[in-house]
DNA sequence: CTTGCAAATGCGAATTCTTTGCAACAACGA
DNA sequence: TCGTTGTTGCAAAGAATTCGCATTTGCAAG
C-alpha cells in the first residue's frame, strides 16, 4: 500500500503537502485519533502545519469519505478511516478502552428500522459503553452510573 | 407538581426552586432538549436563573441518572429523562428530524457483543442517519453534498 | 517554463459550548 | 432562629472548532 491517498483520492481537490501528510499518517493511524492527536502527529513531520488546516482537511475527507467522525466522549471528536465493513464500539467506562466490533444484528436492526420507518438509512453508529473484563470484576459499588433494570 | 422531581428524588440535594423548575422542564418537554432550550425556557419562568445553573444542574440530574445525556449532531449535547424502555434515534440528515425507535435486536446484540467481548454494558446508544420519507424521495445524488443545509 | 488565479495555508481572532472561581444567598437540620 | 454548607449568578476562563484575511502554491493554460 504505497498509495497514501485512498481508492477514491482527493477528488480534483488540490494535492499539497499537508493533505498528503495528514492523509497519510490518519491511514497510518488506522484507529481512532482526534484533531489534536492528528495535529501533534503532523507537527512531528511538518513543523509549521496549522491546527486550521488539520480541522480543515478533517472536514474534507469526511465529505469525501475517506475518514468517519465518531463520537465517542461527550467531548471532542475522533476520525478513523472509512472502513469497508461497518463496526461500531464498545467503550470501557473505567480505563477508557476503546473497542471495535462488528454485529451482523447491526445489519439487520438498520434493515428493519429503514422499514418500520419509511428512512433511507445511510449510516449507523453504536456505541455500548460498559466495563471491560478487568475493569468489570470487583467493586460493584457503583453509586451513581449504575443502570437498574434496563 | 409536588411531585415534579422523579422517583428517585434529589439524593441528599437541596431541593432549590432552580432544580425543581429544571426538571419540570426536561420532563413536561420529554423529548429532546440542549442546555440552551432549557435555559431558554427556564428563563421564560424564572428570569434570572443562570446558565451555569443550567449546566451544573444538567450534570447533577445525568449523574443521579434522572437524564441522559445523547450526542445526535457532532455539535452540542441534548438531554431527555431517562426512559423505562431503552430507545434510539433516527436522524433526518436533511431536515433534521429525530425519530425515536425501539428494537428487540438492539436488546440482543447488547447480550451478544457483551458476552463476545466480556463487556458488562450499562448502555447503548444507537443513532442511525439517512432521509426520511419526505426527503428521501427527488436527489439521490449522493455523493458529497448530500448535507442539505442543517 | 512562465503566468494567473482560485484553492489552500497559516495565523490569530472570533465563536460556540461548557466549566470554574468567588462572593452572596438560601435550605434544612440542630 | 442559626449556622453550616450546598447553590446560585456572574463574569471570566477553557476547550474545541471555525473564520477572516493576507500570503502561498498547485496546476493548467499559454
Amino acid at each position: 500500500m504505497t498509495e497514501a491517498i485512498g481508492p477514491r483520492g482527493l477528488a480534483g481537490k488540490r494535492n499539497t503537502a499537508q493533505r498528503r501528510l495528514l492523509l497519510d499518517l490518519i491511514q497510518q493511524a488506522g484507529g481512532h485519533l482526534d484533531a489534536d492527536d492528528l495535529y501533534r502527529r503532523a507537527r512531528e513531520r511538518e513543523a509549521g502545519i496549522s491546527l486550521s488546516t488539520v480541522y480543515r482537511n478533517l472536514k474534507l475527507f469526511k465529505e469525501l469519505g475517506l475518514v468517519q467522525e465518531r463520537h465517542f466522549a461527550e467531548e471532542h471528536h475522533h476520525y478513523e478511516v472509512r472502513a469497508r465493513v461497518e463496526h461500531h464500539h464498545l467503550v470501557c467506562l473505567a480505563c477508557g478502552a476503546v473497542v471495535d466490533f462488528v454485529s451482523p444484528l447491526a445489519e439487520r436492526m438498520k434493515q428493519q428500522v429503514g422499514e418500520d420507518h419509511d428512512f433511507l438509512i445511510s449510516g449507523t453508529e453504536i456505541r455500548m459503553e460498559g466495563y471491560c473484563a478487568a475493569c468489570g470484576r470487583g467493586s460493584e459499588s457503583d453509586d451513581l452510573g449504575a443502570e437498574g433494570g434496563s
